[in-house]
DNA sequence: GTACGTGCAAACTATTTGCCTATTT
DNA sequence: AAATAGGCAAATAGTTTGCACGTAC
């Protein structure tokens, strides 16, 4: 969801009990506005490209801390070397992925809302986000799977 | 599931089109006896220990040639720095994750199976495993969060 | 015999940390 | 003023790769 109305980093920031910076907010903005899971490095280089220029060790930083604060979470993504981080409630993306080839569809249904509510109730914990991947073989890996 | 009958680990290499080595064997029984996401770490030190030894790299391209073919998966856990390996279609270890302690709650039931059924539909994919984790604030740590 | 796999060590890459300065509260 | 955050560079840790030798088929 692109177009989401930009969200009150600082108040995020203060809710959670962390100093509020320039640096903190940009990356937050960021997080936000793309609603993609985004490594330290693609937010590094966006935001430097947008004239925001600070250390890579503080985006590592502040994306721990924020996920440590259950406001990220954490993922590892295929195609990607690097953990991606995203907006732990506002991201519910949902990956199709194809070993063979790394190919990827993204899904836009998510099917767990309802047990994630039983969860909370058993287990007492306030869920702040999710991470589903499904791994297989696309139509044109399958195929030459048989071949081998 | 640990009392899980020994797999035919070389017919599973052969079917993938991999030449049938010591190092692979050991390795997929392993990861089917143990059930578990394990690093290629954990998998080298533990057959270190049980007498079978060689090199780390060896591991490493064991897991990588086996996920391309669908036979594992990959996936970030939460307090492992290391990608982990898990046999696609025999482990579905589901993850309820505390982001302030790192603890972790292990799920047994899978809300997804339907679902999975309608994506092989939808995509032509043959899927092959899956990943899931949640993430949230344990009793202990919701109570922290608002003292800050 | 050939193609593919392994071992070792070196190379890379992602991430973390120490230390000192700057900023927020 | 005190506490926390940031910058930079060095350190670490996980993973990949090159190359010579070994093994499966």
């Amino acid at each position: 969801m692109k177009g989401m109305s930009k969200i009150d980093a600082a108040a995020l920031l203060k809710e959670a009990g962390l100093k509020v910076t320039r640096q903190r907010q940009a990356i937050l903005e960021l997080l936000y506005e793309q609603a993609l899971h985004l490594s330290a490095e693609d937010i590094y280089l966006e935001l430097k490209k947008r004239g925001e220029e600070f250390g890579l060790a503080t985006v590592y930083r502040t994306l721990a801390a924020l996920e440590q604060r259950g406001i990220l979470n954490k993922s590892e993504q295929p195609g990607s070397a690097s953990q991606c981080y995203f907006p732990a409630p506002h991201c519910h993306q949902h990956q199709l992925i194809c070993t063979g080839c790394g190919k990827i569809i993204y899904l836009e249904d998510c099917p767990a809302e309802n047990y994630l509510r039983t969860l909370e109730e058993t287990y007492h914990f306030q869920i702040t986000g999710h991470s589903f991947q499904i791994y297989g073989l696309c139509p044109g890996c399958r195929k030459e799977e048989r071949h081998v």
